[in-house]
Order: C-alpha cells, then structure tokens, then sequence
RNA sequence: ACCCCUGUAGCUCAGCUGGAUAGAGCGGCGGUUUCCUAAACCGCAGGCCACCCGUUCGAGUCGGGUCAGGGGUACCA
C-alpha cells in the first residue's frame, strides 16, 4: 500500500473532473462535448512552446484505433471550436496547443474564482501529537508547518477543517519521566539517581526535578502530573509561537476515563479478533495484510501503545468527520497496519483514514550536516531553532519540499537576510507592488474598480494574468496531494513574474488609462501573493 | 533478515494521471540603476535523470532486479 500521499481514494483521482471554476476544466468540457468517453488530461504547455494548455488526447485515440496520431490530432484540432480558444495548434508528434483568448484571460482576471472541493465535509487533521515527555523536536516542527499548512489549504477548498493533537499522557513513556524526575530529585537532595535504561536523560529532567522539589511534591503521581502538564504548556506554548492553532488537544488519559480503551478492547474481542498466547493478547491485524499479530495487552498487563491508538481513532470516528488524516513522523511507519486495521476491525473503511509520513530534517550548516541527537546538536528543539531564524523563514523552507522527502535544512540560507533567500523574494514581491499602489495614489492615480484590461498587452503582462488564473488550479492540486510545498512552489514563481514584469514595464505613467490597467494586475499579483503566503502561514509585510 | 524514504546540474530540490529540446533556487562567470524598493532583473556555463532488464508508438515517470545513502524494525511511543 502507498503511505505517501497522491491518490486520495474517497475524494477521485486528479485526472477527474472536479467541481471548480478553472481554466482546465473549461477546456475539458469543451473537449467533453465532443469526446464524452475521453478521460481527457489538460496540462501546461512548457515555457517558449507555442500555447497555454495542451492535451494528449490524440495519442491515446490513435494508439487505441491503429491511427496515425498527427492525423488525429489534426482531426481534433479542426472539430473544436469555443469563444475561450484563440487558436488550436498541433505540434508533432501530436500535442493539441490551445492558446487561450484574450478577452478571456481579461474576463476571467476579474473574476473571483472560488474553489470548493471540500463541499462542506468535515476532516480531521491530527499531527505533531508529540509525547509530553520532551521539548518539540525538528521532525515535529516540519509536521507542525505542514499540517497547519495543510488545515489552511483544506479549509480555503471548501472543507470544513479542524487540527488536533494528541496528548499520550497514559503510557509507558509518560511513567518513565515521572520516575527520571523523581531520581533527579533524589540526586539534587543528595541521593544517587538511578535513571532508568530507557528512561529519560536530557538536562531539562533536572529542571523540571528542582520545580517539583520546590513545590514541595512526593509522591509518583504528583510528581508526574506535574512533568506532564509542564511539557504539555511548554508544548502549547511553542505551537502557538510558531503560529500553529489546534481546534482540539485530546488526552489518553481521557480516553480511558471515557471507557473509550475498554470499548475498543470490547469491540475487538466480541469480533473474534484477538488471541491469548504466552500471556500476552494479540490482536489479528493480519486479517487485514499485516505481516504479524500485534500485541495489545502485555502479558504483564499493561496496554501496548495500539490499543489506545485505536480507542483514539474510534472515538474520532464517533466524532462524525468523514476523513481523518493523521501526520506521522518517518520514524512510526511501522504502525501503519496496526491503526488501519484497527478501522477496519471497528466496522469502518480504511479509506476514512489517511496517513502522511513527513520525513526527517537535517540541519545543515556550514555546508555540513548536523546530527540531531539531544546529546551533541544546538538544534533539537524547535525553540532552539527559532532562536536563531525567523519564523517565517522555518515555515516557508518547512513547506519547500514535498513532505514524502528527507529535508536538509539549510541553515545558513536561512540567515541570509537577503538575495538568494526564497522568503524575502516571494515577500518582497508583494512589497514592492504595495509601494508602487502607494506612490501611484500619491500622484492621484486610485487602483479601478474596473479596469480596462485590453491595454494589458505585452507578454509579461499576460504571464501575470496567467499566473493569476492558475492559482486555484494549484490549490486544487495541492489539496489533492495533500502537499503544500506546491503552493510554495507556485508563490516562487509568481514572485519572479512580477518582477521579471517590473523590469520591463513601467506601472505609473503619464497614460492613466495604462496605470490603471497594470495598477489593477499589480493588485490582482498582490492579493494572490496574500493568499497563498497565508496558507503556508508565512506573513506578508506592507514594507521591506 | 524484514519494512519505509531517497538516488535528476558543484549543492538543495521540482518534474503530479507515461508524452515536446529534462526545470528552478543556491553556488560560479559576465552584464543592468538619471526611472514606481538592486531584498530586483538579464545573459553564460553546468545533466548518459545511480545501473541493468522489461512493458509501450513513447520511460526521469510504470514493473522486476542490482548497487548506494538515510531511517525504522520491542510485549516502547
């Protein structure tokens, strides 16, 4: 099965129609009318080829009938017709161009295109959910970036979208730095600290040790609530300075309060599902493919990590979403057929839940790379990390690669507070077009309401109308993908179009009826700059 | 031994349902400012898409194999 995320069953594959306002789906209808049975694939035409979108329509035809594809090509090129194309060009082998039209590019411009995917369906997008046992480390930062980049994109296609994360509170971890704290107490008041194997030895167990000492707490319990509750404020905390919001923040130790654990066990049980051997009960998850049982219950009683995992899911379920996502670090893939069948034991589709791997971060600086370890490295955590960079610059590199790829981190990039940063560039973009609004209503010249765009004739202006256009077809894409570099990408893109333009072509003139034309583009470049920096969560300065 | 991710320019990476002469940023070299922000722009150099086999009219993209790097493989999370 495919963890990472490009087929996203329950919502259809990309190359089937969507319900959005885009150029290439106006193309496809045309090309629908004509060849309902199609499945009909509209793309970019490359940069210096003649067109905007093309198809590969005749390919397919010809392959399928035995026919030569140019003929075909050429067959199909002279049967469409529409207002929206301005010519239809085959270009060998047999690529079907469509150049748009002009006055259709000036119309659609000024109208507001609104993506609705989601038509309203609710989804969940739990992530981060680190242990409360620690500071929020580099692989939790990116998830961070990309499942509140994630929740943004989700929400401006139309889903109702809400972020979680889970707090495991309950489990093994949990009693390992309550009892790491109480030897560090026992240590600081004189005594020998017996730190367990796996238990917990960061500076920070001491720290916490001194507070609990000068809250005069003794006994296990109070001792860990309070190391919990620490991590989980210092979690919160840090979320919120990275300006990552959680609609909800749910506690294992709630779910078995609310009996959710002992419900799950029950369900699973009455289904025939588990076994009993060597003292330990083993759930059957290779029922559904898994390569071995997993345990849930140790043969000393304890509860292994899946059963409350999938208390935790069934209690999402019972919450009405109609899809979960979780966003999992690279080092929990192996978790993947336990969860999912889990959902399937409980009775629901595996499709309900989809689960991203983000993968790992490495810092590098100085042209090297860092290892991560607590022990050796500045950058374990995520307020280390933005101690020294700018928020906005961790989200935006956080979001520049596709979240299935291993991350360099390239730290002294980052620094740079100007030239080759992609943050600036894409930031400057905007401020630069909010100066030249400025400086043109200075001279008295106010952005239009409505514009008159046919004097938008040279070629950069048309790449900005086109850019523009093509903005909710790459939400619609990343939100497919559940891939927000793919906003990051196109924002790059964007920024180096408008300033390519700026280059070139004067905004503010003696030719108002063309000041305002370009004041109209410029503004339209801005607010679609605005837009997409939001969903990434990276701010867009009025100045520089 | 098994599982996951990765291998494309000097470096970091795009290239999505297979389609045109494989793209960008950084780094390198060379240019651009009497004018709305030079945090910008323009040009040049740089690639046997790790390797082999297969499917196909067509493979960086799909399948099989090999090699290499990273991560994970508890009755931890």
């Amino acid at each position: 099965m495919r963890v990472t995320s490009t087929d996203w069953s329950g919502y259809g594959a990309m190359h089937r129609p969507w319900n959005t306002e885009v150029i290439r789906e106006d193309l496809r209808r045309i090309l629908k009318k004509e060849y309902p049975e199609e499945d009909i694939v509209i793309d970019y035409v490359p940069k210096e080829k003649e067109g905007d979108y093309y198809t590969n329509l005749a390919f397919k035809i010809a392959s399928r009938e035995g026919a030569k594809p140019d003929e075909v090509a050429n067959m199909i090129a002279r049967q469409i017709q529409d207002p929206i194309i301005k010519r239809i060009t085959v270009h060998p082998p047999a690529f079907i161009n469509f150049t748009l039209n002009e006055e259709y590019l000036y119309e659609q411009m000024s109208k507001d295109r609104i993506l609705d995917i989601g038509e309203g369906k609710r989804i969940l997008v739990e992530f981060v959910s680190a242990n409360p046992t620690g500071p929020i480390n580099i692989v939790s930062a990116r998830a961070a970036a990309v499942g509140d980049s994630l929740v943004r994109m989700l929400k401006k296609a139309g889903f109702n979208a809400y972020a979680e994360y889970y707090v495991n509170d309950a489990g093994k971890q949990a009693a390992l730095l309550a009892e790491s704290v109480r030897q560090r107490k026992i240590e600081i008041s004189g005594g020998e600290a017996h730190i367990p194997e796996n238990g917990y030895h960061g500076e920070y167990v001491k720290e916490i040790a001194v507070e609990v000492i000068a809250r005069g707490l003794e006994n296990q319990d109070d001792i860990k609530k309070y190391s919990i509750e620490y991590f989980i404020k210092d979690h919160q905390r840090v979320m919120r300075r990275f300006g990552v919001e959680f609609d909800v923040w749910t506690l294992e130790s709630d779910l078995y309060r609310q009996k959710y654990v002992d419900k799950a066990l029950g369900l699973l049980k009455e289904k025939n599902l588990t076994y009993t051997e060597e003292g330990a009960l083993f759930f059957r998850t290779t029922t559904f493919g898994d390569d071995k049982d997993r345990v849930i219950v140790t043969s000393d009683q304890r509860n292994t990590y899946l059963l409350p995992d999938i208390a935790y899911h069934l209690n999402k379920l019972e919450r009405n979403y109609d899809q979960l996502i979780d966003i999992w670090g690279p080092d929990h893939h192996g978790r993947i057929k336990g969860i999912l069948g889990g959902i399937q034991a409980l009775g629901f589709s595996a499709d309900v839940l989809r689960i991203m791997i983000v993968q790992e971060v490495k810092i590098k600086e100085h042209g090297k790379l860092m290892t991560m370890s607590k022990r050796a490295g500045t950058f374990a955590s995520l307020s280390d990390l933005l101690e020294k960079i700018p928020i906005d610059v961790a989200r935006f590199f956080f979001l520049m690669r596709s979240s299935s790829q291993h991350l360099d981190f390239d730290l002294d990039l980052a620094l740079k507070q100007s030239d080759e940063n992609p943050v600036y560039y894409v930031q400057y973009a905007y401020a630069r077009i909010k100066s030249i609004i400025r400086f043109a209503a200075q001279k008295g010249i106010d952005l239009p309401e409505k514009p008159n765009a046919s004097l938008l004739k040279q070629e950069e202006e048309f790449d900005l109308m086109k850019d523009i256009l093509k903005y909710t077809e790459v939400l619609s894409d990343a939100v497919h993908n559940l891939e927000p570099y793919m906003i990051t990408y196109y924002l790059i893109e964007l920024a180096r179009d408008f300033h390519s333009f700026y280059q070139k072509h004067r905004v503010v003139t003696d030719d108002t009826q063309l000041t305002q034309s370009r004041l109209y583009l410029i503004s339209r470049t801005a607010q679609t700059i605005k837009d997409g920096l939001e969903l990434l969560g990276v701010s867009c300065p009025e100045e520089m």
